[in-house]
RNA sequence: CGGGGUGUAGCGCAGCCUGGUAGCGCACUUCGUUUGGGACGAAGGAGUCGCGUGUUCGAAUCACGCCACCCCGACCA
């Protein structure tokens, strides 16, 4: 069987097997035999692209709402990690330290983290910028590979190292900590509903699932085509206790000083692995418009020489006015390969939309457009080559509409409302989410998991405010929370 | 760290039970015919059989030890 036929088929079971299947893009990387490195990534420059596209734009969101980039250290001393202990004790399982140096005969005096996330490595050094209210807000993003060695590591969601953006802010009043809190999840939902076409459940982390040293910890679910849940993207708001640990203090407008309340907020590659199981198929990646590397490819046809050059002439001339528009355009005129080889192949990478030329096309002024969304004829469409750029416009912006719409339409059907403790274990044990009514016990929400493997996912924003009982506590409630298995 | 599984050509695998010196598909190279939904023929290149030790005239195959990877848990906020 074909290499790329049994891919197809391996995401088929989009549960675990669609890393396989990815390999195209991504492959682990290939280290020497002995090196303690696993679940990591190398990305290839079509992966990296994907990943490339989505972060230009997550970049340009967050300078909408005046974020400026910098760059933090990769090593943080031991000192620094162990200020804040809740999120020492959160995060020291799966830091990875450096001790030594050359060839281990000299130790280090004090062993170095690889950052896990920067709180802190940024914290002491915010604490020098800090000085004055005049100073704040400081509106800071990153962009780097962080590492956390997991027990176990799922390619793409949960790798050893991965490549990521975390935001890290300062401001003089905990309201305006919160409002940047919430201004930064929205940017996360507008980015993953509105250019990934993901449909997420905006919503706070219960205290037994926050990040570990907040106040709060918003985040974003997602949920995956086999019905399991994602944590796409988070926004947590620190309170004080980072400005204590660190010693983030000012001076306000009446010569008091005062501690600074932080946040952070993040995403990662991993939105890469939960496009691939949100939208891809049996033909493999399905991939939104507005962040495909190639919108659309063209594939020239022609039998005989003749006809090569005529086609191959309308393809550089469609392909140019194309690009023009500002449409990512890939030509395959590879030859030795057929056009049907073609079709699969460029399917299997996901580019929203193909175009056909051949000898028909250039005669009528034609081409032929096929919709990677809708296999098969009806996705087939014959078109003129007159006012091609304005007409694939509007077939990628109905590509990114349908594609969200069909993966909001699965999770509503996917998503069942509970009432009693027993039916919870059956709807998450089905793969599906379990909306129940909840009051927050965590005596309750560690039983769930115990008994059924399902977290809290959140608690959703956006409430009915109807009352109802808790779940596990059976006391009156206008709270709901969400429930599921997780990656 | 528990339970299970797998390591043989770039990728996917067969061969192992019953020991005799390695094979299939895809990919790759060359030539020819093909090309609007994964073409075909001919010729060819490519493998320390995960590592080590042992048994044997002889080990991919049997025994023991080790290593790596995958899956299920635990873990992961």
């Amino acid at each position: 069987m074909p290499q790329d036929k049994a891919y197809a088929q391996a995401l088929a079971n989009k549960t675990t097997d669609f890393a396989g299947w990815y390999n195209d893009v991504v492959m682990r990387a290939e280290l020497a035999e002995e090196a303690p490195v696993r679940g990591c990534m190398v990305v290839r420059p079509y992966g990296w692209t994907l990943w490339e596209n989505s972060q230009a734009i997550l970049d340009r969101k967050f300078k909408e709402t005046d974020v400026v980039n910098a760059a933090f250290p990769l090593l943080i001393p031991r000192s620094f990690l162990v200020k804040e202990s809740d999120h020492v004790e959160g995060f020291v399982p799966e830091v990875a330290w450096v001790t030594q140096v050359g060839s281990g005969q000299e130790e280090l005096v004090e062993p170095l983290a690889v950052r896990p996330t920067s709180e802190a490595i940024i914290g002491p050094i915010y604490a020098k910028w800090v000085q004055s209210y005049r100073d704040l807000p400081l509106l800071i993003n990153q962009w780097c590979s962080v590492v956390r060695w997991e027990k176990r590591p799922r390619l793409f969601l949960r790798t050893s190292e991965f490549w990521w953006q975390e935001g890290h802010t300062a401001h003089a009043t905990q309201e305006e900590a919160e409002e940047r809190t919430r201004m930064m999840l929205e940017v996360y939902r507008s980015f993953l509903e509105e250019d990934m076409a993901i449909p997420v459940i905006p919503g706070l982390k219960s205290e037994a699932q926050k990040f570990p040293g907040a106040l709060r910890t918003y985040t974003v679910e997602a949920m995956m085509g086999d019905g399991r849940a994602l944590q796409a993207g988070t926004s947590h708001n620190l309170g004080d206790h980072f400005a204590r640990a660190y010693d983030i203090q000012y001076l306000d407008e009446s010569n008091e000083r005062r501690y600074a309340w932080t946040t952070s907020w993040g995403m990662s590659t991993r939105i890469i692995g939960a496009m691939v199981m949100v939208h891809g198929d049996q033909q493999g990646l399905v991939l939104p418009p507005r962040v495909a590397p190639y919108q659309a490819v063209i594939i020239p046809i022609w039998r005989a020489d003749e006809q090569k050059a005529a086609v191959l002439e309308a393809v550089d001339r469609i392909a140019k006015s194309l690009k023009a528009a500002g449409i990512r355009i890939k030509v395959d005129a590879s030859e030795g390969k057929s056009a049907g080889w073609k079709f699969n192949e460029w399917e299997l990478k996901g580019v929203p939309v193909r175009i056909e030329v051949g000898p028909r096309d250039v005669e009528n002024n034609s081409v032929v457009l096929a919709r990677r969304d809708r296999p098969g004829k009806e996705g087939k469409e014959f078109v003129s080559q007159d006012g091609l750029a304005i007409h694939l416009a509007a077939v990628f912006e109905n590509i990114q509409s349908a594609l969200y719409h069909k993966a909001a339409a699965f999770r509503e059907d996917n998503t069942v409302d509970v009432s009693s403790e027993q039916e919870l274990a059956e709807v998450v044990g089905a793969r599906k989410f379990a909306r129940a009514y909840w009051g927050g016990d965590p005596e309750g929400e560690e039983r769930i998991k115990q008994a059924t493997g399902a977290t809290t996912r959140c608690i959703p924003l956006d409430q009915l405010g109807i009352e109802g009982k808790s779940i596990t506590t059976g006391n009156p409630t206008t709270q709901q929370a969400i429930f599921a298995r997780a990656y």
